[in-house]
DNA sequence: TATTGTTATACTCTATAACTATA
DNA sequence: TATAGTTATAGAGTATAACAATA
């Protein structure tokens, strides 16, 4: 428990705040967008991203979950969500029966691409404007490092509880 | 409505899902630190911080709502909290009688002290830890314009309200 | 015994609209 | 008339714990 570390430097909390900032306005302004276009929150946009962007357009539940850090009764909640709006169907899985598979459905897959349309012009809009190319190439090496480097890092307490691997 | 338009290259996606990835991974870690050692959600943190910031800590509540996006009533319900909490107080301003002041109490200025510690060791060992200070200067910098293209930029269909320069 | 998933429940947060009061 | 802020209310989302079923 470290009680005291060298203070940040100011451009240390530069970086912090605009990761921060820039996430928290991104993600507001497609949540907004997606609403509008779809019905959709952003969460459930991913959802269907997800799906559409696996082999045959279905996963496990827990793979969503783990994919997308949901707490698994959360994921339940937004998968009845899709499904009462007929965008995906749920399957018993033939190889494990403990398991659901959720599989996009046609009207899934119409309303994800035509929603992604606009999804990607908002972006484009409201993010990469201000990048040249050379931004962006160095924004993705950036911070694809440090989403490793999250993704790998156990959050501190948590974690250690019950996993396979573990 | 630009129904269609050059679909991303590989390096913007991959830009694009890194920061929202590295957003919502540094939100959640830094939430859960917050709420552990200091009872606090990340905006209340933020409302904290903004008036631990501030001159003499403390600011108008539509200064405090500009600044972290939320809505008005929002706020209130958020500022109630932390005033049930005695972490701030509300005054009455002797300039404008319309507007309330919140300003931070002797019991909330020791506890941002003390939550600011371990937030800002959160924050290094899962954000900094993977990146050299070139990183740091470049990300701060391409960041910052994108933060500044955002804020500039109205989130299309809203904004053009009521807005006194409008 | 571990894993997959659901349900019940309670809680937090957010937004909208109607409202009061001051400028 | 515009601005500052509150309240009531309703809805979305989340998490926890208890549970059932399969591996």
């Amino acid at each position: 428990m470290p009680e005291d570390s060298a203070p940040p430097r100011p451009d240390q909390l530069a970086a912090y705040f605009a990761v921060m900032e820039v996430g928290n306005l991104l993600q507001h302004a497609v949540d907004q967008q997606l609403r509008e276009e779809g019905g959709l929150s952003y969460i459930q946009f991913q959802i269907l991203a997800a799906l559409g962007e696996s082999a045959e357009g279905r996963q496990r539940m827990t793979d969503i979950a783990d994919r997308l850090v949901h707490s698994r009764s959360g994921l339940t909640y937004q998968v009845s969500q899709l499904a009462a709006s007929g965008l995906v169907a749920k399957e018993s899985s033939p190889e494990d029966e403990r398991s659901v598979v959720v599989a996009l459905t046609p009207k899934g897959r119409e309303l994800l691409g035509r929603v992604l349309t606009g999804h990607i012009e908002t972006v484009r809009r409201i993010f990469f404007t201000p990048l040249n190319d050379e931004d962006v190439t160095v924004l993705g090496d950036v911070l694809g490092r440090v989403r490793d480097h999250m993704r790998a890092v156990p959050p501190r307490s948590a974690a250690p509880r019950r996993k396979r691997g573990q």
